[in-house]
DNA sequence: TGCCCCCTGCAG
DNA sequence: CTGCAGGGGGCA
């Protein structure tokens, strides 16, 4: 899924978007994807957005939020209402919506539509109310927020010891330990930090902890910057890819030189997922 | 604290 | 055909 970037990336989008909008229907093609009743947004205009870890949300008015994860192949894509341009109706679109993929859909007042995609539909959405967003079980196991000021190395480290004999780059990925690296970010981190992935928790040096949390955090703004990562599915709020895999120095790279050092990329899997790490310049 | 599973589609 | 894919919940 979307990894913090991602999510970031779709937050600022969406923000520019719908806040303001109200929400006139809703369309449900998939019943497991959505929880609790539509209903209750009728008429409901959007306040704010935010994100927490890899979850986006949208308070509406009435004390309700709607929550959205999209795990690993979801998409929040909005389309404006249809422009005229040259005499030939046009949108923002590169792709037409709804498609295949295409789950629920919110529709605001002004014609505009909101398009949950998500091929493998792991991903939901769900109605919260405002109440009980802080007892939330799922929200409350979040860890801290890796690029809030208050994330300093002592908070990481303290996160991590929690998990002392994992691998740095598994540990990294556990969401109660700090929210929001998943798979490519965990690989790039460990690559900024020339810190080998295998390594485990407890055999780290103070020194290894600084550069791993500074490689977190330089990982994730690099993410943001080049507007998320694109594998397959990640689209941001206009439905354009994300580029950071271009300028990645690790994953999706085996058996490509490394940019640093020439050496070969290797890949290996770790807790069933892939890793992606350069053995000459990861110790 | 590890596996299997939820799904669909694409590459090998 | 098998294996693999930005995630994480439920189960031993």
């Amino acid at each position: 899924m979307p990894e913090l970037p991602e999510v970031e990336t779709i937050k600022q989008g969406l923000s520019k978007k719908i806040v303001g909008l109200k929400i006139k229907d809703v369309q449900i093609l998939n019943s497991k994807t959505f929880s609790g009743d539509e209903k209750q947004l009728k008429n409901k205009k959007v306040k704010s957005i935010w994100r927490k870890a890899k979850v986006l949300g949208i308070d509406l008015e009435n004390n309700l939020t709607l929550l959205f994860h999209l795990k690993m192949s979801g998409q929040l894509v909005y389309q404006g209402k249809q422009r005229f341009v040259g005499g030939h109706p046009t949108t923002d679109m590169t792709q037409e919506m709804p498609n295949k993929s295409t789950r629920v859909i919110f529709e605001f007042s002004d014609k505009s539509k909101l398009f949950f995609n998500d091929q493998r539909k792991f991903g939901w959405i769900r109605i919260i109310d405002n109440g009980q967003l802080k007892m939330d079980n799922f929200l409350k196991n979040l860890g801290p927020e890796p690029l809030e000021k208050d994330f300093t190395v002592e908070v990481f480290k303290k996160q991590l010891l929690k998990r002392k004999n994992l691998p740095i780059k598994v540990a990294l990925m556990d969401q109660s330990l700090i929210s929001g690296i998943g798979n490519i970010y965990a690989s790039e981190a460990c690559f900024d930090a020339k810190i080998d992935p295998g390594r485990k928790v407890s055999e780290l040096s103070d020194q290894e902890f600084k550069k791993m949390h500074q490689g977190i955090i330089k990982s994730l703004e690099d993410g943001i910057k080049h507007g998320g990562a694109t594998r397959a599915h990640f689209v941001d709020a206009e439905g354009h890819k994300g580029y950071f895999l271009d300028y990645a120095y690790v994953y999706g790279k085996d058996k490509h030189p490394c940019k640093v050092c020439g050496g070969i990329i290797k890949k290996i899997t770790q807790a069933g997922r892939g890793t992606y790490y350069c053995p000459k310049c990861q110790k």
